[in-house]
DNA sequence: ATGGTTGTGGTACAA
């Protein structure tokens, strides 16, 4: 079984690197996240003939997550109790006997900025909903854009940016409280001192310098962490397709269980 | 060198 995460900022741009993707990789499970499109708009029958089959939160322009598999998706819940942000960023489906969540996490901008202290209440949010799950024991993927580096690791710029915004104590914090919670970041737990990063700025050649960060994370209880043989980071799809086409700044994570 | 690029939607704004 293979479960993958993958910002694909703008699915209308990038539809076809994602059915190129979806052809290549074969993953049985997807998060998806920064649609950028009303539910109306999604263009399912693609997505269909790629053979996958898809729920989602949408959202006009901003935002948007969804939940890919080959099996139908059963929607749990798409609003996340107790967030401030109203942003189409958070969608639960029960699919092939697991509960698979897809969230976008808001970027926050800048510490001064206003979007932070709403950045860590959604954290906050995701955390109390993780901690009050009925069923804890059932079987749960947790994938998406956290925009928050873990650790000085997970970041380009180590130790010399912490205290910036993705990298302060109050929103490494929060990330702990979700592995408190028993949840294990697949990608940290298989490879503990690599950088694995996932997102690389357009701007001043930061791909090509690997000037990343790892904020694209799959989360997963301990009973489906204990499967995963190895985790990748598909960097060629951070590179210009074949046709020329654009890339998303992010690079899909994928986890690959027996 | 205090920049750079992209997506969406509409010539601004978020990332």
């Amino acid at each position: 079984m293979i479960l993958a995460t993958w910002n694909v900022n703008g699915i209308r741009a990038r539809s076809q690197r994602l059915a190129e993707w979806l052809e290549e990789r074969q993953p049985d499970v997807v998060c998806l996240q920064e649609l950028k499109i009303v539910e109306d708009d999604f263009p399912h029958l693609e997505i269909r003939a790629s053979g996958y089959r898809a729920v989602l939160a949408g959202q006009q322009s901003w935002n948007g997550v969804a939940v890919l598999a080959k099996d139908q998706p059963e929607i749990v819940v798409k609003e996340l109790s107790g967030a401030a942000d109203a942003g189409a960023r958070f969608i639960v489906a029960k699919v092939s006997g697991l509960e698979v969540a897809s969230i976008y996490v808001p970027n926050g901008k800048t510490l001064a900025h206003a979007d932070y202290p709403l950045k860590l209440k959604w954290l906050e949010s995701l955390a109390n909903y993780l901690e009050s799950r009925a069923d804890k024991g059932a079987p749960l993927v947790l994938g998406g854009d956290f925009n928050v580096c873990s650790t000085e690791l997970d970041s380009f710029g180590g130790a010399r940016l912490d205290g910036t915004i993705f990298h302060t104590l109050e929103e490494r914090a929060l990330i702990a409280r979700i592995r408190a919670a028993g949840l294990v970041d697949l990608f940290r737990a298989k490879y503990p001192e690599a950088p694995g990063y996932s997102w690389w700025d357009y701007r001043a050649g930061s791909f090509h310098k690997n000037e990343g960060l790892r904020i694209d994370l799959l989360f997963a209880t301990p009973d489906v962490a204990a499967r995963v043989k190895d985790v990748t980071v598909d960097r060629d799809y951070r590179k210009k397709g074949k046709s020329g086409a654009v890339p998303s700044d992010h690079a899909p994570v994928v986890a690959i269980l027996d």
